[in-house]
DNA sequence: ACAAGTACTTACCCTAAAGTATGTATCATC
DNA sequence: GATGATACATACTTTAGGGTAAGTACTTGT
């Protein structure tokens, strides 16, 4: 177990606040503004790397692969690689990667139903939602 | 919400993937590694200042009310007084907020089956998930 | 010969977010 | 009259994340 200083009450609440509260995990990996977007998009299936950087506008290459590799050392996504020129690279989900499907299904059906209670609708529906999402019991 | 310079094209493009990729709304509004956590503990129902404060240990003060005050502008959080020495102040999710229950069980629901997966299971069950509280007409 | 495409890498900078610490108003009680 | 409780506020510092720009390796196309 890793040792902690007294005065760091701050961490040691933080480790029970990640053994207790759900979110926290799920925070621990994947909070953040980019990650969840990336997983969206994987949603559909493998991409290119390149097919990523268009689907998610206003990222940097820096901070994409950044993320990718966080994403491949957590197991939520996996990298292939043909060794061929010019590279030829794919990103798909894991298993692990998969079952955040509901998740991202309930923030875009979310986001739908908000964005038009706000009077100002932004997606019309989530017919081009990336395939079936299987419904969790809510 | 934000304001934005004019020759900043990554930021343009932001706003292009903000009208386009609904996950990137939900980002926008509750993206962080705080605030869905912060909306997980008010599941439940109202809560004091100092309750929410001892339910999301880690957090700082000023980190808190900070987010608190932001979920407020954003509509996602009521904040109450009561004019009263020592203070009273609870806050509770509106009915935009609440919307968020489906997202905050999927992720609650990941993060058991996924640290079951992992072997490292850290949630027994999702028993004490916090129940719909009254619904409140707002 | 040289540009173009692919999937990165590296170096440097800058800002926004978070952490630390202390202060404030009001009243009750000890 | 000092202390504690509550719900913040404010100043200051640090850190982590993100942005900009340029480079790399290797081959195909012109």
């Amino acid at each position: 177990m890793t040792q902690i200083k007294e005065a760091s009450t701050i961490q040691e609440n933080k480790q029970a606040a990640f053994k207790e509260c759900p979110v926290t995990y799920v925070m621990e990996r994947i909070g953040g503004y980019w990650k969840p977007i990336i997983l969206f998009h994987l949603l559909a299936g493998s991409k290119r790397y390149s097919e990523i950087k268009k689907a998610v506008p206003g990222i940097t290459e820096k901070v994409l692969i950044q993320h990718l590799k966080q994403l491949e050392a957590d197991n939520l996504v996996i990298r292939e690689a043909r060794p061929v020129v010019p590279p030829y690279v794919t990103y798909r989900l894991t298993v692990s990667g998969m079952g955040l499907r509901p998740v991202m299904y309930a923030m875009a059906n979310w986001a739908v139903e908000d964005s038009e209670a706000n009077g100002t609708p932004m997606y019309k529906s989530l017919g081009n939602f990336p395939e079936t999402p299987k419904l969790a019991a809510v």
